[in-house]
DNA sequence: AGTTTCAGTGTACGCACGTTCACTGAAAGG
DNA sequence: CCTTTCAGTGAACGTGCGTACACTGAAACT
């Protein structure tokens, strides 16, 4: 029977359930809260499930029934937040620089020394890495991850972040430096600070003091170099 | 009907195709090959049609199913070379590290000044980046990638390298160094190194004198650095 | 020549997926 | 008070997945 035509035949009554218990993933007390605000915790809800989700395997491998589960929501209901899996990914990559902004501004809380600047940067990457475990994790998985525009946004945004950086190197005493070399320099800080918090992210906490003290010596190793370098044509 | 009981009626007549054709994706003539040559040869069809159906996405998007229609086989065939797409990840990160220690050994023919040590290593690394893009790709996916026995294979190959660099580094001229400043010395270089495969898998053939140029100055200025380090302490 | 081995076949299974659709009911708004 | 809006529902669909099983036929071995 070659020919069946599949009739979609709309069922008019309907079992009586709807909306009596919001299970929308959260414990608080929902006393009173208007429409909207009910909406943007149930997103809130999907951004945090898909984070921890996504922890073992990666947003390629996070699947919309999955998250509606994790959330208390039927899959359907997931397009009222995010188009796909990829918008939701976009979101958690904005929010994630959010976070890795907070930290650089951080940093720059007048630091006179050399020196200081080295330890303070180190100790400030180690808190915010620690504290904000689920945002520096996708960062670290999505660079080089599944999904196509994920990656592409990742990557744009160390760029701007990277940039920034230079900028920031620029009001060291380096006057004399080309914006293309403080770019570069500023591009191998990023390199060093990206392999750092993957260490520090998969870290067992006595671990911690060796992992500070290896970025410590390294950034100063890099910033001593740069200092010293045009004085010292190659060998 | 809930007690509906399947069972299997396994035929005993089969359609008469079996092997006429094995479609072992493989272009050459295959005059005249043994048993396990013919095994090999799908094993190796299995191995590349995994690296080339996972540039985009990684291993954790990639079904067995897949790759069995890629290679031309039924999927059940797959098993009979390998248990799981695990374990054919296994697999590929062996084979793609025998690549980048091909590469360290090609860097070691006699580089008598730091200045040559430093070009001649950015000028393999490029080439061999260029010319086995697959296994570069894949390891540069897979460090983060979606598959844990994988992530920790390729993490752990690493600190092999990485320990290996150290012990040429040992070679050059600063040997009142203590190991463990070896050991971090090439940890930061073997950062810098990975992100720059990573640039130069991405980048379109105008981009690459740039990025050369770039791992150049970052290199040089990490030794001059770790030359100078000690002679000063902080600022 | 007769037997064993084994890479590859084809069918069938149960399950999870993304997406469609018509529907509900409380909140928002006139 | 009555109407509109809209976050969430639940059933149904087609597809692709991993894996089971019984089977085949040529190569390898005795």
């Amino acid at each position: 029977m070659p020919n069946t035509v599949h009739i979609r035949t709309p069922k008019r009554v309907q079992t009586v359930v709807g909306t009596l218990i919001p299970v929308t993933a959260n414990p608080d007390a929902p006393v009173s809260e208007t429409r909207s605000d009910k909406k943007e915790r149930t997103r809130r809800a999907i951004l945090d499930a898909a984070l921890r989700l996504t922890e073992d395997t990666g947003l390629a491998a996070l699947s919309l029934r999955q998250v509606a589960k994790e959330v208390g929501i039927v899959p359907t209901a997931f397009y009222r937040h995010f188009d796909s899996i990829d918008q939701l990914g976009l979101a958690l990559v904005e929010e994630s620089f959010v976070s890795l902004r907070a930290m650089i501004r951080d940093v720059r809380q007048g630091t006179p020394t050399l020196g200081q600047i080295v330890d303070r940067s180190v100790d400030v990457l180690a808190v915010h890495v620690r504290e904000d475990r689920p945002h520096f994790g996708f960062i670290a998985r999505e660079k080089s991850g599944g999904s196509a525009v994920v990656r592409v946004a990742v990557r744009r945004e160390f760029g701007f972040f990277e940039r920034e950086l230079a900028t920031d190197l620029a009001r060291l005493p380096m006057d004399h430096w080309s914006s293309d070399d403080l770019q570069i320099l500023s591009n191998l800080i990023v390199s060093a600070m990206i392999t750092t918090s993957e260490e520090i992210l998969r870290a067992e906490p006595r671990e911690l003091p060796d992992i500070r003290h290896r970025a410590r010596t390294q950034l100063l190793m890099v910033i001593v170099g740069a200092l010293n370098w045009k004085s010292t044509p190659s060998g």
